[in-house]
DNA sequence: GCAATGACGCTCT
DNA sequence: CAGAGCGCCATTG
């Protein structure tokens, strides 16, 4: 690796910089970023851009999840449990299947004020 | 260039 | 929401 995956994440750049503006205690979903980043329907490339990462890069990967609200994790169960418990860390909570409502912590770009501790108090 | 793979999404049931 | 099927785009062999 070293070298061929550091080109491919240039071109990713897009990907990265949209990952990061995703606010502490909310999350975006791939199609989400795809579609931002400037290609929509490449949901599982943003995967792939993802997975390119590395723990030096300054984005926050951790932030990204399906549409179900389901951290992936490529199935490492490492990865969904660094993911999960890094967004508990900044708030997010977790349904007792281990996922997250988009309604509520589902990031909102464009619009700004929308506090997720407001949007429907947990219960939980 | 073709075939296979993948941290996914959408539609139908 | 959950399960199954098809489509999506980019990377890799």
């Amino acid at each position: 690796m070293s070298g061929a995956r550091a080109g491919a994440k240039r071109g990713w750049s897009p990907v990265y910089r949209v990952v990061r503006r995703v606010p502490e205690g909310r999350v975006a979903t791939y199609g989400q970023v795809a579609a931002i980043a400037g290609m929509p329907g490449a949901a599982r490339q943003v995967g792939w851009a993802l997975n390119a990462l590395d723990e030096a890069d300054d984005v926050p990967w951790h932030r990204v999840i399906n549409a179900r609200g389901e951290v992936s994790g490529r199935g490492e169960r490492e990865i969904e449990g660094l993911q999960r418990a890094r967004l508990e860390a900044e708030g997010v909570v977790f349904d007792a299947r281990g996922r997250v409502d988009l309604g509520r912590f589902g990031w909102r770009p464009r619009t700004r004020a929308t506090r997720p501790a407001m949007a429907g108090r947990g219960e939980g």
